[in-house]
DNA sequence: ATGGTCGTTTAACGA
């Protein structure tokens, strides 16, 4: 089973893209962040005429996540828990029926949190306080689970890089990162940096001053994996390519591929 | 040191 991550930076300017990348590329599930759409103006014929059941989370303007799934996804449910007056579209959840087995998944759009200091920091670290607290409740479920997005994380030095340029930004202060680890050192297993402990591998570069032609990116786009879905992991990548194409993200997709 | 680019929505805001 494949299963990507692709913060498509809004479906309208990204239509074409989304269904090229659907009909070639033929994720078995595709978890998408960034929609920037409600739900009554998400172009459905994009995932249909693929052969995908779609399932939004949507709000005007920003933020907005979505499931799509070529087979029927189970107990779809919408928003983090833990703050009934959060209103930002940012988490979805639904379950995948494998050959051999079902996976949690877990779709997420994590606040970028600048400013720092001030409320946009303050929310991105309660919203992972949230996160953790969502991922200690599947842990004790033992339902197996992957939780996977933009995390809006970079995880240390090896994925970034200019890493001196972000030791003051939100997405690499020390207390974004210490929330990270803790979410790894429940046990969850960060998939791309588990397999390829390399410097140099990017998700994002940014669309200003020629960012990708000079290849100065950051990698925050990420895969945890609850322990039974890591020991069903066989590769883990991430499509660079993308992002040199014709009116691109400025993400690129991560890929899973589990056997089940 | 500064400005640089996109997308959504139409004057900024978010990233």
């Amino acid at each position: 089973m494949k299963i990507a991550t692709f913060n498509i930076n809004g479906i309208k300017a990204r239509y074409d893209t989304v269904a090229t990348w659907l009909r070639d590329d033929a994720p078995d599930v595709a978890i998408l962040q960034e929609i920037k759409s409600v739900d009554e103006n998400f172009p459905r014929q994009v995932a249909e005429d693929a052969g995908y059941e779609l399932h939004t989370h949507g709000q005007k303007g920003f933020n907005g996540v979505a499931l799509l799934s070529k087979t029927p996804l189970e107990d779809v449910t919408r928003g983090l828990p833990g703050d009934d007056s959060d209103e930002q579209a940012r988490y979805i959840e639904g379950t995948v029926i494998g050959e051999t087995g079902s996976v949690r998944i877990c779709g997420l759009y994590l606040p970028n949190g600048n400013p720092v200091p001030g409320p946009k920091y303050d929310y991105k670290l309660a919203w992972m306080a949230r996160l953790e607290a969502r991922a200690r409740a599947l842990l004790a479920s033992e339902e197996p689970f992957l939780m996977a997005g933009d995390y809006n994380v970079i995880p240390d030095a090896r994925d970034a890089a200019r890493p001196d340029a972000w030791t003051k930004d939100a997405l690499a202060l020390p207390q974004t990162r210490a929330a990270f680890r803790r979410l790894l050192n429940l046990g969850l297993t960060e998939a791309f940096r588990t397999r390829t402990p390399a410097p140099g591998h990017y998700s994002f570069w940014d669309y200003q001053a020629g960012a990708w032609d000079r290849n100065d990116g950051i990698r925050i786009d990420h895969f945890l994996l609850s322990p039974a879905v890591a020991d069903r992991m066989t590769d883990c990548t991430i499509q660079s390519d993308m992002r040199g194409r014709e009116k691109p993200s400025d993400h690129v997709p991560v890929w899973l591929d589990l056997d089940l």
